[in-house]
RNA sequence: CGCGGGGUAGAGCAGUCUGGAAGCUCGUCGGGCUCAUAACCCGGAGGUCGUAGGUUCAAAUCCUUCCCCCGCAA
C-alpha cells in the first residue's frame, strides 16, 4: 500500500470520458472519504460513467515530519480530476445538510470517511448513501476491518456495499464479495486486494440499483466479530505472552500501519515479519524457514494440550535453569536466526527495523546489533 | 522553523566527545581441511568516511552549507 498511484491505475482501465457533452444525463454522484482506501474508491467513480458532482473529505491537518499540512488522498485525487472538494469540521451542521441538498445528488458514497452521517444526510439522495466496507458485514464492523480479519486469523474476508442506515455500519447489504486471506497477507496486502474489489463492486451495484434489481438484505443485529476498533501506534506493541501465531498474526495484521514492535535495550524495534518456530520431537527447536510450517490449529492444539512439552522440548536444549525463561526471552541466536520464546510457541524474526534505521532483514541485523541469548525484549 | 536518530567496502555496525596510518561481524574471490557443511583454517579484492566549503602541519573526527534516509509526535 505504497503509492495511490499504483493501485489506482489497476482499476482506472476500461474507462472512457465521462462525457463532459451531456452531464444532465449523468447521474451526479457525492463522495465522502479520507484515507487511501477511499481514495482508490474515488478513483474509479471519477473513471466511471458517474459525475462526480462533489467530494467531502476530513479538513487539512499538519502531517508529517517538519511542519507543512498534508492534504488527504482522497483530496489529491478530487484536485487533481478537477472536483470540488468540501472539507467541513462537522458533516452535520445544517449549512452541510443544506449545501447537500442543493447538489442533488443521486447517489452518495462513503468510504472511510471519518465522520458519522446523520439521517438528515442519508435522505437526501435519490438511490440512497451507499458505503463500501472492506469486510464481510456483518463481521468487522467499524474502523479497521482489513487488519483485525488477519489478526483473528480469519481465512476469508471481502467488501460489501451496504445501503447506510444512522447505525455504524448497521445497514442494509445490497452486495458482497468475499476474497480469500492469503498465509502470507499483510495489512498492506489485503488493503491493495481489497480496494479493487471494492471499487468494481460498488459500480456493479449502483448500476444494479439504478435498473431496480438491487435487493437490499437487513444485517444481522449481532456482529459475528468483535467490534474492528480504529488501531493506533500503540496498538502494535507486542505482548509477549501471547501465543506465538497470534503474535505472527498481529505483526502482519499491523504491516504496514501501525506496525509491530516491542523494545531492545530500551529503544523501539519494529518487527515486519516473523514465523512460528516448528518444535521438533527430538527436543531441538527448528526454523520454520527449514520445515514445512505448522497450521494454526495444530500450534493450538499443542498450546493448549502439551504446553509443557513444548516449550520444555525446546527449553532442555538451552542451559541450566531454562524452565525459568520468559516470555520475550531470546531463546536461540545464529547467523541468521532470533528466536523468541513468547507465552506458548517459539517465534523466529525475520525482518526487523531498530528505531531510527531502516527495516532489515535478521541477518543484517544480527551483524550490526549483537544479541545474546537469555536476553528479553520488551520494555 | 514540532522532537529525535542516521548517512564509513556489497550488507549491518564501531570509530566522532578526548583530530594524527580506516576497523568489527558477515558477504565475496582464491586456496586448504573435511564423507560433508551457512563449520573450521590460510590468503586476496573491495571505502575520494553523503555533498560543498572552512579551520589545522594533519579532519571520518572540529565549524558552516546543502542533499538524502528513518523513528516519534500529529
Amino acid at each position: 500500500m505504497k503509492k495511490t498511484k499504483r493501485r489506482t491505475s489497476e482499476i482506472v482501465m476500461e474507462t472512457g470520458e465521462h462525457a463532459a457533452g451531456q452531464p444532465a444525463l449523468q447521474h451526479q454522484v457525492v463522495f465522502m472519504g479520507t484515507p487511501d482506501f477511499a481514495s482508490g474508491i474515488l478513483e474509479a467513480l471519477i473513471q466511471s460513467e458517474y459525475h462526480v458532482r462533489a467530494v467531502f473529505t476530513q479538513p487539512d491537518r499538519p502531517k508529517g515530519r517538519g511542519k507543512g499540512v498534508q492534504f488527504s488522498p482522497v483530496k489529491e485525487t478530487a484536485m487533481r480530476h478537477g472536483i470540488e472538494v468540501y472539507q467541513p469540521v462537522k458533516i452535520r451542521q445544517e449549512e452541510n445538510v443544506e449545501l447537500l441538498r442543493r447538489l442533488h445528488p443521486d447517489f452518495i458514497v462513503v468510504a472511510a470517511f471519518g465522520q458519522i452521517i446523520p439521517q438528515a444526510i442519508l435522505d437526501i439522495p435519490a438511490y440512497g448513501c451507499l458505503n463500501v466496507h472492506a469486510s464481510l458485514l456483518p463481521a468487522w464492523r467499524g474502523a479497521a476491518p482489513i487488519q483485525w480479519s488477519i489478526i483473528s486469523g480469519d481465512s476469508e474476508t471481502g467488501v460489501t456495499i451496504m445501503k447506510m442506515n444512522a447505525g455504524l455500519d448497521t445497514g442494509d447489504i445490497i452486495s458482497q464479495e468475499a476474497v480469500r486471506i492469503r498465509k502470507d497477507e499483510t495489512g498492506g496486502s489485503l488493503f491493495d486486494r481489497l480496494m479493487p474489489v471494492g471499487a468494481e463492486l460498488l459500480l456493479r451495484t449502483m448500476r444494479e440499483i439504478e435498473a431496480g434489481r438491487a435487493v437490499p438484505r437487513p444485517q444481522p443485529e449481532k456482529s459475528t466479530t468483535p467490534y474492528a476498533s480504529m488501531l493506533t501506534k500503540k496498538s502494535g506493541l507486542v505482548d509477549w505472552t501471547r501465543r506465538a501465531d497470534e503474535i505472527e498474526r498481529m505483526i502482519r495484521g499491523l504491516s504496514p500501519w501501525p506496525s509491530a514492535y516491542t523494545f531492545e535495550h530500551g529503544k523501539m524495534l519494529k518487527i515486519w515479519r516473523a514465523e512460528v518456530v516448528r518444535p521438533a520431537t527430538d527436543g531441538e527447536a527448528v526454523s520454520g524457514r527449514e520445515q514445512e510450517k505448522m497450521n494454526p490449529e495444530a500450534v493450538q492444539e499443542l498450546c493448549v494440550h502439551k504446553q509443557d512439552t513444548v516449550q520444555q522440548a525446546v527449553l532442555d536444549s538451552r542451559d541450566a535453569d531454562a524452565n525459568s525463561v520468559g516470555a520475550g526471552t531470546i531463546v536461540r541466536v545464529t547467523k541468521t536466526e532470533l528466536v523468541v520464546q513468547t507465552g506458548c510457541g517459539l517465534l523466529s524474526l525475520l525482518e526487523l527495523q531498530p528505531e531510527g534505521k531502516k527495516r532489515m532483514a535478521v541477518d543484517a541485523f544480527l551483524r550490526g546489533y549483537r544479541q545474546s541469548e537469555g536476553e528479553r525484549l520488551g520494555r
